[in-house]
DNA sequence: TTTTTGCCTTGACGCAGATCAAGTGAGGTC
DNA sequence: GACCTCACTTGATCTGCGTCAAGGCAAAAA
């Protein structure tokens, strides 16, 4: 684990910003959250919850990722949902978990017990506000995968994880993703099939395919260096005016 | 189109009862809302807005049924969303369409005007709470759907669909879906396969070897009976121990 | 009545991706 | 150094579903 420093009292210097709650809020407005959170580690691999567990915490991530997956009983698994830094973990209302949700590297997640949470969404609008748009953003990214799983080749998949990683890469240096850059793939192979509805083999031969085609390059496994963002873009299969919605 | 009345001026007896912004709001709560409120009519068919289109209204569904589906530029078509009656269109803090929207059959749509709207829901936390509400369940249902596209058989995806439509249909008239019960499809071949992610000549052949095995009957092509729903929910490939969420 | 049209079914065939299986290579432990 | 394990690669084969093509049937149009 990092060595987050967890001293600040008010959501300004806070070093979580856990979007839901935090983030733009008023200072002040939030002392009854900073006095009911707490913290919690896990360690690469570990599960936080499973299905069907009771959960009497809702969360943000602070460090790390953690993934949302799906199992049928045959062991058939799907991810749904990949978190990460300042994505909220849990739903208001509901006591039980709907999803296993397992730390993927390690974990730390910002807690608040459920109660008092949701008396202090009652009184506090503008959180239940920000959690709206975040459920509306998470909606859209569920629908765009089913776009992906449903009609997608395999190499289209691939290739649409990876613009989307490199994208997110970006953002979080402020830039749009451009040629030559590179970032670590944060899951295995298992979970990238797991993701893409996919098998491991597949997806290992995807990726070879498009190594070998110079579309992608590899460093040792797992670095992944793309030095041209709008070849891969074209692999993707998506609609080519870079139309993002306004 | 139905003979439906708009005669009400609150909530209680408005015959539309959307979801959103009129079920359980206080008497007089919502005047504004009524105030601003308009009927939209379509064809069977018709598209309601475009992806990409400008959108200044957000509606909710009084009668009838519209889907939201996503395209790729070589015509590839993913459905995303089943809108049924009581279900939200739109999304507040958005002008933009995100998705084609369209009628599949005669549809009435209950609009109200975009600012006024967000100003509402800026004074009405009620709003914004049941907006969330169900904006998770979508989010769920969306999950699960990823479940069923990333990883089910089209046999499996079929049983999963009618299940879906079954279980909806029974919930209309309060109770849980029973054998014997039957319904009408509202969707054309070619719909469920854009739903399901398949092609409408494996839709129909699937269809075709459930009725051959007795798991559903067919009266014409659209009318479904289900003799013994567990055994159709066997099919879907689900956890059998009927583990609803609490 | 015949023709057209929309929706659906069924068959034959091919291929993308699953399955089964063997092997590689880096890191860790003894 | 020898051995193990874990993540990944690659090959051979199989199969579920897509593709292409030819009807069928009922309602609407002519």
């Amino acid at each position: 684990m990092d060595d987050l420093k967890f001293t600040s009292k008010n959501c300004d210097d806070c070093p979580i910003r856990h979007r839901a709650v935090c983030a733009r809020c008023e200072p002040g407005e939030l002392t009854l959250l900073e006095e009911m959170k707490y913290y919690r580690s896990y360690e690469a691999g570990q599960p936080v919850v499973w299905a069907g567990d009771h959960m009497d915490f809702v969360a943000s991530v602070v460090a790390g990722i953690a993934t949302l997956t799906q199992t049928l009983e045959d062991g058939r698994t799907q991810m749904v949902g990949l978190l990460l830094p300042s994505d909220f973990v849990g739903r208001p209302g509901r006591t039980v978990a709907a999803y296993d949700v397992t730390a993927v590297t390690n974990l730390t997640l910002c807690c608040f017990r459920r109660k008092p949470f949701e008396s202090m969404m009652d009184e506090t609008p503008r959180i239940g506000q920000r959690l709206l748009e975040m459920t509306l953003d998470e909606l859209d990214a569920a629908r765009e995968w089913m776009l992906v799983l449903g009609r997608k080749t395999a190499r289209e998949k691939i290739a649409s994880l990876l613009a989307i990683i490199a994208r997110r890469e970006a953002s979080l240096h402020l830039t749009r993703p451009s040629n030559g850059s590179s970032f670590e793939l944060p899951l295995t192979r298992e979970s990238m099939a797991d993701y893409l509805g996919l098998t491991l083999e597949t997806v290992s031969r995807q990726i070879s395919a498009l190594k070998r085609e110079g579309i992608i390059q590899l460093e040792g496994k797992r670095k992944i260096i793309i030095p041209d963002f709008d070849r891969l873009q074209v692999e993707t299969g998506d609609d080519t005016d870079g139309g993002f919605l306004a």
